[in-house]
DNA sequence: ACAGAAAACTTTAAACTTGAAATTGTTTGG
DNA sequence: CCAAACAATTTCAAGTTTAAAGTTTTCTGT
């Protein structure tokens, strides 16, 4: 027999994932519908916003939890239509920065507010109480 | 300003997120170095599992939250490994129904043991009481 | 009966993603 | 100094994913 407790935490993961997936259809659809973008390139220029001076390719990847090449190609196409700039280092001709342009600016902080919203109303249901705890199982989640 | 509440509720959401990616990363990684297989697959052989019967392809990408085509391509590779089959339906000839074969069974029976352990492994520090808040807590954002 | 709507799948095009290999550049131990 | 190790990024091939369009089949209202 397996250990009943490994069987609940496996239980929980399952519906954690199906509570996400559901998250991020829901936001994609809503990215897609009114915004003509994408989710990945929405992450992309979220990390880029918060970090207003300009992130490595590494960096960036490290923050969204995704491949190098993956980074590569996204960024590529925001680079093609003009939101974010690649500047090459001074110091390290290997590495290169990449930051939001003026345009690509602009039009993330129209997107982030209403996208804050959306989350918003998804998670509408959740009290001060629920978030104080969930966030505190979600460090400890993720600690490790 | 924005509304507090729903700064937290963003906040929580890119910590989910992380949470749930991080964990998705490292499934992926054992399913692939331990068993030569990817998240996918086993996601799709798990539904397959739980409904022993046989499932049709919409089912199936409801279950999984898929779109249809993906969940025909996934279900294409498969099949072509000999580990799922597809059965047209008697009564209506656009149905089909999609069910593990022998061998598929087989396989996922060792896959899903190791599978729970590694989750077990994954969420190690969360304890019955983490489980139960959590459980809830994720019952009532998925409930719309 | 039959036209149109709806349903179940598949196909397609474009975007995304990964892991590995290749490129280019930097650092380090002898 | 220099060869080897290491690091940052891009390229590549294969697979995944989505939304939209297409095909075939069934259902529904008249």
């Amino acid at each position: 027999m397996s250990d009943p407790l490994s069987k609940r935490r496996l239980k929980m993961w399952i519906r954690l994932l199906g509570v996400t997936r559901a998250a991020e259809s829901h936001l994609r659809e809503f990215l897609r519908v009114q915004h003509d973008t994408t989710l990945p390139r929405f992450d992309v220029m979220a990390a880029l916003y918060r970090r207003r001076e300009g992130v490595t390719m590494s960096e960036l990847s490290r923050m969204l939890l995704v491949s190098n090449g993956n980074a590569t190609t996204v960024v590529d196409r925001l680079e093609n239509d003009g939101l974010v700039r690649r500047t090459p280092s001074e110091t390290d001709r290997r590495t290169v920065f990449v930051a939001l342009t003026p345009e690509g600016l602009r039009q993330f902080e129209g997107l982030a507010t209403q996208h804050e919203a959306e989350v918003g109303r998804l998670f509408a249901n959740l009290s001060e109480a629920d978030l104080d705890i969930l966030t505190d199982i979600l460090k400890r989640m993720g600690s490790k």
